[in-house]
RNA sequence: GGAUGCUUAGCUCAGCGGGAGAGCAUCGCCCUUACAAGGCGGGGGUCGUAGGUUCGAAACCUACAGCAUCCACCA
């Protein structure tokens, strides 16, 4: 017997625990059709939070709904290595300790870093069991294992022999802080409060001056001309002529070029090629020397003279006080611009010219975009319209910067000749008395991009790559399309010829309750394990699934997840009934539609009509269509109705064997339905029915039975549930206690023979009559069938409300009129519509005469 | 500068071509033996504005407004 309130803490106990010994996460089973796809691997820098359980919940769902449907489903669980998040965290873990990791040295800071990933990997693990994740743990993987650092280094081998990948001095974004190179991803835009420096430049061999503008004065120590349109009047008598660096003194040659915006700035811009991209490509154009003048900390070096040693923000404030003092300062203009800032450490990043790898995107990004035009074989998005997203960005791809100056990561497998310096890439180390390798690693999202293929044991052909692979779905947010699901397309389309996923879902971003991100800094983070130990993870798992759309973000709400939560109690309080009512010694008996009373053929029919499209729904992924359409039946179909009209029917001994049956059929399909949304509770409502196999895990999906489908006996039981309302209203009108004690009369009888009993207990009615004609009180009509309300009838309020009715049915009849007198709409409206609004009139017109009738005898 | 999304009941959001829905809040009545973390009933919406397409528009198209997000090298 279940206890009167359902208690979530009791319920998830022991369950994950079980599922997993009994092996039903584990894939294989080769009698059954496959299903396959990979978790959206979490980086091991810490706790899951609420993004996390988004990414996953929704996987879970599928996995569940999938196996139950007889698929052999493989969900392939793992963790990033998650390079500079990680390796940062592990850095100021140190920092703590006063130690640095040089200090340490790599293989003692690899070994931190690895302890580090244990600690935080075995709290993943353990919430994944607490929102009851259905993963494959046998086939566990993560990014920095052997079989992916074996993909990695094929990867890379293969792209730098097909010339895709290459090692090249380019502007790069710098990250000073973490000391490394950053992709054109990882860089975070935002419009930041700056000044822009407006300075005098002395054109040589003459009194003119020249006024340029920058907002990095710094950099002018690396300045290797000034440029001006060739076009703009103002200053085309000064090109070929030079001017003076006003920071150093340096003449600068005056040059024209198209590239220079005239309605910018003053029109002249300096050229720092070492350090500005724009430049970079000015500087490639012309061959100008590249001079580099910050180091890799953001500090000035000895190209600048006495700022030798500098930070970079003091030297600005330094050398503007100089130009200042020297009489070359026209302005200073307070601006918003946009800063890159780095994603992980927020500082400000340096774009400088630097040694790094590269991946030439261009041919492969081209492939994605040839593969998406295919049908068959391209990844469709759900929504579709983030397929915009990914062919925009492969159509402007620049190549990838993929060296990390880092240490936690896939070590790059380029060695250097210590003879002559040059360069092996290789798979295999070769003889390190003669080479050294690459310091660097790689961007972590270069292994990442390998995850759904890597893990099913690519470069190897194992049987789960023949199998699982391509998988059938990914589920992720839209925040890295560009960080990971693109680059997962590329590479799959490129090293197995096929795409990695079929689809993707992408799901938008939890908010708080104010609508604001959820960020460290705001303290406005939830943690998942909070909201778990208060509502319940089912309530947990069902809030964040069935209140969203996809692609749309979402605020958490505690409301929301109250009255997930009092769903679920209300599931598990019929459940407790209906087993109160089945007893000991509960058999079903055949359910044949023939012998069906009116109540049982509506329940049953709605149950096979919720079936349906419940089930439709969850092929589709919508989830939240899907348990609306189940939650409705739940509470109005089941409890509401159907439910409290069988206490009444158990009272006839005659029937109570197939109410029960009924009963019994109703709650235990309910469960099923739920179960992949709320596994726990499902699991435990499910396991204290009667005749339950050892887990609902060994269930199938409810099937809609075609035969105890029936518009009719659905029509039937809406008649009687809105004469129910009607009454009830009525009394509430009238200003009566519920349970107040009335008179009913009915006329005709078909279909409602029997109902007195039904009548009695949810009206109160203390008598009810069939009778031909029906005499004074209210009447309701429903189509044909009457029913009367005796009381002591104020006449004049009865007239009333009779003239109301009278009002509103007459709009309604206009209405109706109006659009089938239409001929366009006989013509062109569909011909069941045409015959829905024809039905309506036609009842309609027959209520409107039952109440002039009685309006006459009054 | 481009692109996308959002604007529906007091609040948070579904619906996305055939007479507006949910949760919470609100009001009224009920301790009816599954559930008071409940039951029953009610009130509340010119579906951002203006045009258009259609027999029919909250839904499709166009413009505009407000909000949000993403992309872009403007010194």
């Amino acid at each position: 017997m279940l206890d009167k309130h359902y208690d979530h803490a009791l319920v998830e106990e022991g369950k994950y625990e079980s599922w997993k010994k009994g092996g039903y996460f584990t894939a294989g089973d080769k009698s059954k059709q496959p299903f396959s796809l990979v978790i959206p691997p979490p980086n091991v820098t810490g706790k899951l939070h609420l993004g996390h359980v988004m990414d996953t919940i929704p996987d879970d769902i599928i996995c569940r709904y999938k196996r139950m449907k007889g698929f052999d489903v493989l969900w392939v669980p793992g963790m990033d290595h998650a390079g500079i998040a990680t390796q940062a965290k592990v850095e100021a873990k140190l920092r703590e300790q006063g130690i640095s990791r040089y200090d340490l040295g790599r293989e003692k800071f690899l070994e931190k870093a690895w302890e580090w990933k244990k600690e935080y990997g075995d709290t993943i693990h353990e919430q994944w069991a607490k929102i009851g994740l259905s993963v494959d743990y046998s086939r566990e993987r993560f990014t920095l294992d052997e079989g992916l650092s074996a993909a990695v280094k094929k990867v890379f081998v293969t792209l730098y022999n097909e010339g895709l990948i290459y090692q090249g001095e380019k502007i790069i974004n710098w990250d000073p802080e973490l000391k490394t190179a950053l992709s054109n991803v990882e860089v975070i835009h935002s419009d930041d409060p700056g000044e822009f420096y407006y300075f005098k430049y002395k054109v040589v061999g003459s009194d003119e001056t020249l006024t340029v503008a920058t907002t990095r004065p710094e950099t002018m120590f690396g300045d290797t001309a000034v440029f001006v349109n060739p076009k703009d009047r103002r200053y085309s008598h000064l090109v070929g002529k030079e001017c003076i660096n006003p920071a150093n003194g340096e003449p600068l040659p005056i040059m024209g070029d198209e590239y220079v915006d005239i309605s910018f700035g003053t029109g002249a811009m300096k050229c720092t090629p070492a350090h500005d991209p724009n430049d970079f490509i000015l500087g490639k154009k012309y061959g100008f020397k590249f001079i580099k003048v910050l180091d890799e900390t953001a500090h000035m070096n000895e190209l600048s003279g006495k700022y030798n040693g500098m930070d970079r923000y003091e030297c600005r404030k330094a050398l503007v006080k100089q130009i200042e003092e020297e009489g070359n300062l026209v302005k200073i203009e307070h601006i918003v611009h946009s800063v890159g800032h780095s994603e992980r450490s927020n500082t400000v990043v340096e774009p400088m010219l630097s040694k790094q790898w590269f991946i030439k995107m261009k041919p492969l990004a081209e492939r994605v975009l040839a593969q998406q035009k295919d049908s068959e074989n391209k990844v469709e998005f759900l929504p579709k319209r983030f397929e915009n997203v990914l062919l925009r960005w492969m159509n402007t791809v620049e190549d990838w910067c993929i060296s990390r100056q880092l240490w936690w990561g896939h070590r790059i497998p380029a060695y250097y000749s210590k003879k002559d310096g040059s360069v092996l890439v290789s798979e295999t180390e070769p003889d390190m008395k003669e080479y050294t390798q690459d310091e660097d690693v790689l961007d972590t999202w270069f292994s990442s991009a390998l995850w759904p293929f890597a893990t099913m044991g690519w470069p190897k052909i194992t049987p789960d790559f023949e199998r699982y692979f391509p998988t059938d779905v990914l589920v992720t947010g839209y925040d890295i399309i560009f960080f990971w699901v693109s680059r997962m397309i590329f590479q799959s389309e490129h090293f197995t010829d096929k795409r990695p996923f079929k689809k993707v879902y992408i799901h938008g971003l939890i908010r708080d309750e104010l609508g604001r991100k959820m960020s460290k800094s705001l303290g406005n983070g939830v943690d998942p394990i909070d909201v778990i130990a208060k509502y319940g993870v089912d309530a947990l798992r069902y809030f964040i699934t069935t209140n969203s759309t996809p692609g749309l973000d979402m605020r958490y709400s505690e409301e929301k997840l109250q009255s997930s939560e009092a769903y679920l109690n209300k599931i598990w309080n019929a459940t407790r009934y209906v087993e109160s009512v089945l007893g000991e010694d509960f058999e079903p008996v055949s359910l044949d539609p023939k012998k069906l009373g009116t109540l049982e053929k509506y329940i049953l029919s709605r149950l096979e009509t919720t079936i349906k499209k419940v089930d439709e729904k969850m092929d589709a992924y919508q989830f939240g269509a899907a348990s609306e359409t189940l939650y409705n039946f739940v509470y109005d179909d089941f409890c509401s109705f159907y439910l409290e009209m069988s206490k009444v029917s158990l009272q006839d001994e005659s029937k109570s064997d197939t109410v029960k049956t009924v009963l019994y059929k109703v709650i235990r399909e309910i469960i099923l339905l739920l179960y992949p949304y709320t596994p726990f509770i499902c699991e435990e409502l499910y396991l204290s029915l009667p005749f339950a196999k050892k887990s609902i895990m060994e269930e199938t999906y409810p099937v809609y039975e075609k035969r105890l489908h029936s518009p009719a006996a659905e029509k039937n039981g809406k008649l009687l549930m809105d004469m129910i309302k009607d009454v009830r209203g009525y009394k509430s009108a009238k200003k009566m206690a519920p349970n107040a004690p009335i008179n009913l009369a009915l006329s005709p009888k078909a279909p409602f023979l029997g109902i007195e009993n039904y009548l009695s207990r949810f009206l109160f009615a203390k008598s009810v009559k069939f009778e031909k004609e029906l005499g004074k009180g209210d009447i309701f009509v429903y189509g044909g069938t009457s029913l009367l309300v005796e009381l002591d009838i104020d006449v004049e309020e009865l007239k009333d409300s009779l003239n109301k009715e009278k009002e509103t049915l007459l709009s309604e009849i206009a209405r109706g009129e109006k659009m089938l007198n239409n001929p366009g709409f006989l013509a062109k409206a569909p011909k069941e519509k045409v015959a829905v609004e024809q039905e309506k009139l036609a009842s309609n017109k027959a209520k409107l005469e039952e109440v002039l009738s009685r309006l006459s005898s009054l």
